[in-house]
RNA sequence: GCGCCCGUAGCUCAGCUGGAUAGAGCAACGGCCUUCUAAGCCGUGGGUCGCAGGUUCGAAUCCUGCCGGGCGCGCCA
């Protein structure tokens, strides 16, 4: 039940009676104004000139036209021919009823897509840093609401396995295991062991040697290297896996999709290319030209797919990705969460990738970026001396912050409901505090706003259902088990029971654009709209009628759901009490 | 040099398939707890939407040019 899509069908109708051309576009968006009612169509103005007719006149042709009767209480033509439309209460309340009793929050569920979604994908050399945090939870939450949405999700974790700084990574791991350590002790801490790894490299006789001759090794498939190889991959799999498990990522062992794994196909890729001359030999180096993205003198773009070493690039392995995930994986949509720096690289992927033939021709491949992390300077965030800022390490920082803040709160509850508490509403701010914000742009991490736990933040929101789990508690009711009819009168029930009903629309633009952040605009004015009802109108109050007390309780049921359901979305936990 | 992204209230950000008086949170100020959890609610102040043109009945939104910031541009990913 989508009321925007319902009330564009019946302008169309209209419109098709009143002789408007056929390519005539629809405009109907949410009214700016209550008094505008809930929607507006605004093509009447447009009409006019095609028409050449006064525009308060089409709009008067229009409003005859149109057969709304059923759901609208009022048509009104304002201004230079808007269409205010004002819902009729009784017809809300009937819709909203149906969504009640229906399993899916009254949301039909779409043509099911086979979406590949890319995100996460740590390099296994380090530890998890900040940096991969958007990638994260902002693919996560996309993840989440596609499949919530009916379609076919395949995630993959195409997480950094492959290259030559492993060479130097295996030879030092060889020399800890042969003086007795065990893999798990030796790699405890990645940081650490990489920047031992690269400083014998970078200093000690015969070492980056050594480090070469294991890449060689690792690439010939020697047995030896490739066990040593996989129990550092293995330990590091593992770490990431600590954090998803903090950070409430659906990310499983399943998804991972290593570079590794496409490294049998990048010869093959290059000669196909090569064969059908769409590659050539520049300087040594196989490359592709692109005229598509030309310089004003009209020298081509360069691709190098093939470095003149013989050796692999990133491009070699996107190229391979791609084309198992089109064809392989049978992919409607591709879709890529990474840094914005990294758009030119998609663009020219997805140029030579179409005209070689690695994309279905129906398949789309879209690359979604998201801007740096900065500190409250505005510099990139990192730690006071200049060094990354591990993933884990701000998460437990959050965690910490949280458990400060609420030891400040009275509280009922007892040590273990605390610490369930402290951690959700910790590692929720700092999730939030991200995907509110649109991500292609740079967002600045600042702990004293994300966890002022005031305003529009996580906590803001599981508060807000925290409420109505307590009424539901003082009612002695089930949220299940509540009946009878919606009565809507008061402006406070009508503007939330709106705002129920466009839950739809919110998720349909989180799909369409891959932007998480629609969806958390929308929670947080459910939430003000529910905590605004909830001040204005009494529920469980003695002067309550019973009527009136069964309908509050079923919208703040269909709230708890509503809030509940869209959190869960966004991969944040919600409780009982707080 | 070329390309991409961005510039909206003191701060952090929405809004940008063109629509009515540009919104929210924080911060500031003033109210509201013997009454369903005050992590809340109600209200006040705060803006040349970077600048200048253009298209349009109508521009924060589209186009052009400037200014300012970030990022990228043949063998890292």
């Amino acid at each position: 039940m989508n009321i925007q899509q319902l009330l564009l069908d019946r302008f169309k109708q209209a419109l098709g009676k009143i002789d408007a051309p056929k390519d005539t576009n629809l405009p109907l968006t949410r009214s700016t104004r209550p008094e505008f009612g809930d929607y507006q169509f605004n093509g009447a103005m447009a009409l006019a000139k095609a028409l050449k007719q006064k525009p308060r006149d089409i709009a008067e042709q229009i409003l005859s036209a149109v057969e709304l009767d059923d759901m609208v209480a009022k048509l009104e033509v304002a201004g230079p021919g808007f269409i205010n439309i004002h819902l009729r209460p009784q017809w809300l309340a009937q819709k909203l009823g149906d969504a009640l009793v229906h399993e899916h929050l009254g949301i039909d569920k779409e043509t099911p897509q086979t979406i590949v979604v890319d995100y996460s994908s740590p390099n296994l050399a380090k530890e998890m840093h900040v940096g991969h945090l958007r990638s994260t939870i902002i693919g996560d939450a996309v993840v989440r609401t596609l499949e919530f949405m009916g379609h076919k999700v395949i995630r993959q974790n195409h997480m950094g396995d492959w290259g030559t700084q492993f060479g130097m990574l295996l030879a030092h791991l060889s020399d800890k295991l042969a003086s007795d350590q065990v893999a798990e002790t030796a790699l405890s801490d990645l940081e650490d062991f990489y920047r031992e790894a690269k400083i014998r490299f970078d200093e000690e006789q015969g070492f980056a040697d050594r480090a070469r001759e294991y890449v060689v090794r690792l690439q010939g498939g020697d047995t030896q290297c490739s066990q040593l190889w996989q129990k550092f991959i293995d330990v590091s799999i593992a770490h990431s896996e600590e954090v998803y498990q903090k950070l409430n990522v659906t990310l499983s062992r399943g998804d991972i999709m290593g570079e590794s794994t496409y490294n049998k196909e990048l010869a093959g890729i290059v000669a196909q290319l090569k064969e059908a001359n769409i590659a050539v030999e520049d300087q040594g180096a196989q490359v592709v030209f692109l005229p598509e993205l030309a310089d004003k003198e009209g020298k081509p773009a360069v691709y190098i797919i093939q470095k003149s070493g013989g050796g692999y690039l990133y491009s070699t392995t996107d190229l391979a990705a791609m084309r198992y995930r089109s064809f392989d994986l049978d992919a409607d949509r591709i879709l890529i969460f990474t840094d914005a720096r990294q758009a030119l690289h998609f663009r020219q992927t997805e140029i030579v990738g179409r005209r070689a033939g690695l994309l279905r021709e129906s398949t789309t491949y879209e690359h979604c970026p998201f801007g740096m992390m900065l500190g409250k300077d505005g510099k990139p965030f990192k730690t006071r001396s200049g060094a990354t800022i591990k993933l884990a390490d701000l998460l437990d920082e959050a965690v910490q912050r949280s458990a400060t803040l609420l030891a400040s709160r009275d509280s009922e509850l007892n040590d273990q409901q605390r610490a369930e508490i402290v951690r959700k509403v910790g590692i929720g701010a700092v999730k939030y505090a991200d995907l509110s914000k649109n991500r292609t742009t740079d967002y600045i991490f600042d702990w004293d706003t994300m966890l002022s736990f005031e305003g529009n933040t996580a906590p803001y929101l599981q508060y807000a259902y925290t409420r109505v789990q307590s009424i539901f508690r003082k009612a002695g009711v089930a949220q299940e088990g509540i009946n009878g009819e919606l009565i809507i009168s008061e402006p406070q029930e009508r503007a939330l029971a709106v705002q129920l009903m466009q839950f739809i629309e919110a998720l349909q633009q989180v799909e369409k654009d891959a932007a998480p952040h629609v969806l958390c605009s929308y929670l947080f004015d459910l939430a003000s709209l529910f905590m605004t009802f909830y001040e204005a109108c009494p529920i469980l109050k003695t002067d309550v009628a019973a009527e009136l007390r069964q309908s509050r309780l079923l919208l703040a049921s269909l709230t708890a759901r509503t809030l509940k359901t869209g959190l869960e979305l966004l991969g944040i936990e919600t409780m009982e009490k707080m």
